[in-house]
DNA sequence: TGACAATGGTTGCTTAGGCAATTACATTCC
DNA sequence: GGAATGTAATTGCCTAAGCAACCATTGTCA
């Protein structure tokens, strides 16, 4: 019993065409929601870079650099340096945590709980436009989609 | 009669989850196909910002600066130091329009044309794996709603 | 206990993208 | 013909992400 589901072949190399592809298609797909965010969050000093952590800092009430770095699924490092732009802004604290000393716990400030509190209500509006004329049922079933080729990637990668 | 689709409400700012959202789960889908599909290249020494314009060059036998950057929808400034590095390697090459002169046409070398010429076998690979267990109507079904999406954000681009 | 691996964070170097200004050429419209 | 407008490409300056090297700290295990 095969434990990963058989391969597909929708695509083939030879008449390969980038419109017709999900990765192509998704890659103009975030680059709208992403310009459509942006245009409606640059008055608040933020890209769309910098919202991510901020973000995800209000939703758990603190976090570490490794943890965000994971969730954003970008580099340490990169997340350092965006750490210190936030920080340069007032936007964020780090604090060497006493219990392991080499983790450092990030913070809001109050400044950056008052930048990020819009953010939530614009994405939901960015998304829901983008997602106008589906109905609840299609809208399901594209998450449901992308939640099982995300399984599938993941599972790719730890298969290495 | 609206011309456009009513709104969707899917998404509400007070519970907004990140893991829910189409636009965080298809950032997460398009850096595992960037992945798989990079750790397959990299033998070639191309990166994936590199492959785009190189594909397009190939299925287009040619284009111009300020075309590939609409294509790839990246900025033009962009481009001309993406190709200033391809040239480096020796991957394309530019030359004036005599047609007109302030456009440059972007052409294939030979080894671009070597280096470039398993890319869409990689990509139908890594596309079809990521969509193991999919049936074909399944995939229509995903591929009309990227394109549903799509069209629904350029709109709001273009309105304003 | 002490070696050794694993983890967390930072930094240097590179590629990469956005924005604004600049230059060169083309088109349009009087 | 000539001014205004628009487009093409490039460059400088910034943010940003990947990679490798590094140090400090923690956990593991002989």
């Amino acid at each position: 019993m095969p434990r990963t589901a058989p391969p597909a072949t929708f695509y083939k190399p030879e008449r390969y065409c980038a419109e017709e592809s999900i990765g192509y298609l998704m890659k103009r797909v975030m680059l709208s929601v992403v310009y459509q965010a942006d245009k409606r969050l640059d008055a608040h000093d933020l890209t769309s870079a910098q919202w991510g952590p901020l973000l995800r800092l209000r939703n758990t009430g603190g976090s570490t650099v490794a943890e965000l770095a994971r969730w954003l699924q970008i580099d340490a490092g990169a997340m350092t340096r965006l750490l210190d732009r936030l920080e340069k802004k007032g936007l964020c604290k780090r604090v060497r945590s006493t219990a392991d000393r080499r983790v450092v716990q990030v913070e809001l400030t109050p400044d950056g709980e008052a930048a990020i509190c819009h953010v939530p209500g614009v994405l939901a509006e960015v998304m829901n436009a983008h997602l106008a004329g589906f109905s609840k049922t299609e809208w399901q079933a594209l998450t449901t989609y992308l939640q099982r080729i995300l399984k599938t990637g993941e599972a790719m990668r730890d298969a290495g």
